[in-house]
DNA sequence: AGTGCGGCCTGTCCGC
DNA sequence: TGCGGACAGGCCGCAC
């Protein structure tokens, strides 16, 4: 599943082969993806120069002088640089094409994710304007995820995981932060001291810089643009882990369901 | 304003 | 072996 660590593996992959590359045609051979794709992005992308790829919590901004793709992995998308000679599978929805003939192909079995096309700037386009700080940004620390978390009733998961107070902070990444943090997920947002809220903010930070280094977790779906898996499954304490023993004290990691997501932590090492 | 949940999808796995 | 059904997940958009 792409979260941040996926997504910028993902950005620093397939960079080099198409940033400075004009788009010479686009090809969509599936739009329904969570949105449509939008007619604009094949009427006006080719002919574009891509002057830069950004990331933006989960999404990928190709920049261009006359407008922006937006994408979005969803849970099963993937890309890759790939030629034209090379047959387009099941689920690969829609190839950017490039001058230099190298293909950029987006594939997504669930369709789950989007590619977008808007002529504002992209910080001001609906998915991205209400989004929080990235968790790698120096305005992402303790102090701010405690002075916006006093009102707040739900549970510290759902609330790192809420797009608005952090961007980019998955189902994967949450359950490990929390354990390297020792917090129980369950536990009140609003009602955790702010030093713990330094420990969390540096456990997220840690957990996703990590994650980055080993190219992302691989579980299910996830490959890099090279089609190769990322290698933090191994390094994951408690994500998937259930019934198995905790790396730190040896009891048993358990399991819950928390906001209609599969939770793992453990007991004994988090309060 | 904050919270909770439905819906979008397909592949995988389980039990019968 | 085949089949149905549950489940997984990101996250928007809506209802409360």
């Amino acid at each position: 599943m792409p979260e941040l660590p996926e997504v910028e593996t993902t950005l620093r992959g397939i960079a080099p082969h198409i940033q400075g590359q004009s788009v010479s045609r686009v090809l969509v051979r599936n739009k329904n993806l969570r949105w449509p794709v939008p007619a604009a992005l094949s009427s006006q992308l080719p002919g574009q120069t891509l002057l830069e790829i950004r990331r933006r919590g989960k999404y990928l901004l190709l920049l261009t002088e006359k407008g922006t793709a937006i994408l979005h992995l969803g849970m099963s998308g993937s890309l890759r640089i790939t030629s034209l000679q090379t047959p387009a599978e099941k689920h690969d929805h829609v190839d950017i094409i490039f001058a230099n003939d190298k293909v950029l192909r987006f594939r997504d079995p669930r369709r789950f994710g989007c590619v977008l096309w808007t002529t504002q700037p992209a910080e001001q386009h609906k998915l991205i304007a209400a989004m929080g700080p990235e968790p790698l940004s120096d305005e992402f620390n303790g102090d701010y995820l405690y002075d916006l978390s006093r009102s707040r009733k739900c549970n510290i998961k759902s609330y790192i995981m809420d797009s608005k107070v952090v961007t980019g902070v998955g189902n994967i990444y949450a359950s490990e932060a929390l354990f390297s943090a020792g917090i129980l997920p369950a536990r009140q947002a609003g009602r955790i001291s702010k030093p713990r809220y330094q420990v969390l903010a540096e456990s997220i930070r840690q957990v996703l810089t990590a994650a980055i280094k080993q190219g992302g977790t691989t579980l299910k779906d996830f490959t890099r643009e090279d089609g190769q898996p990322g290698y933090f499954k191994q390094s994951l304490k408690v994500y998937d882990r259930a019934g198995l023993d905790c790396t730190v004290c040896q009891q048993t990691i358990k399991q819950k369901v928390l906001n209609q997501r599969s939770t793992y932590y453990c007991s004994h090492c988090q309060r």
